[in-house]
DNA sequence: CCAAAATAGATGCATTTGCATGTATCACTG
DNA sequence: CAGTGATACATGCAAATGCATCTATTTTGG
């Protein structure tokens, strides 16, 4: 046994930690999804949506999208096949990579992202701001981001 | 205005740490399903195992695990089907309640839960143990956990 | 007690998803 | 530069999933 071997209490602890955030999530997002928010479209459908929102151009890679998701490659490009079918969403060449697909909202599918977030993002405070003081969604928040920066970069 | 409604920030900040736990699952459980432990078996059917595996008097209830997963009743309904068919749990009647299955974990089920675990369990120490100090962990585990149970009551 | 409403889990059928594969483009190497 | 390997995304096809519905059982309320 090296001294660089993890205890099994470590791995234990790590293992828990991580089975009390996947099973937080699992009961937010039961909830969530069975709002009257998602009556219009699919949680998944919508995340699409609020990713493209929320980036600084406005527009992704396929690729950029799908390695935030849990979607098979093929399933985010059938996924966006719908959203474009029901003109939310545009797909257009990349300009720096032929092989490339960029995605941005169409006028209707920001509408809709907006509609729908509205009432999205009452549902997530009702459900974690009775939960957790401000201070403690601020350590959360801190924590899952420092997991998340050290995993998307291993 | 009353002075009990959310204030804009308190609804901004509970959207944001939502969405920062929501990603870190992504990225992780992006990590772990790819990852070799789940050859044999896929993540969902694993965790059922695993649900069985960790309950107290080693049966529960189909409508007690759906409570706990993201899937549809009738989709547990089929993935149990499918367990069943590998000879990994087994279903019976409940005796208190007609219309309910109860169902239990076969030795083979017990043996494959424990030797895909195994690997399981080293995968996520390597993400999560790096990631964050052994206190952060326990942090993360006790906001997880007081979020999981305000919600679960709610 | 009895009827109505609610619940548990299986199943039909349509939709979504994932694996494997294909085509085109890009990156790398000699 | 040319060939090879890697990457990006679409598509075929099989499997998994979700909505709606069904049957049987349990719970509720008068």
């Amino acid at each position: 046994m090296t001294t660089t071997a993890p205890t099994s209490s470590a791995v234990r602890l790590a293992a828990e930690t991580w089975e009390s955030l996947f099973r937080s999530q699992v009961a937010v997002m039961r909830r969530l999804q069975a709002g009257a928010a998602f009556k219009k479209l699919p949680i998944k459908e919508y995340d699409v949506l609020f990713t493209l929102s929320r980036c600084p151009t406005g527009k992704l890679r396929l690729n950029e999208i799908n390695d935030h998701v849990l979607l098979s490659q093929s399933s985010l490009s059938r996924l966006v096949d719908r959203l474009e079918k029901r003109g939310l969403v545009e797909r257009s060449i990349a300009p720096d990579d032929g092989r490339g697909i960029l995605l941005g909202l169409t006028a209707a599918g920001q509408e809709l992202q907006k509609e729908i977030g509205r009432e999205h993002i009452r549902d997530i405070a009702e459900l974690v701001a009775p939960a957790l003081t401000a201070d403690e969604q601020r350590e959360l928040l801190r924590l899952t981001e420092k997991l998340q920066a050290f995993v998307a970069h291993k």
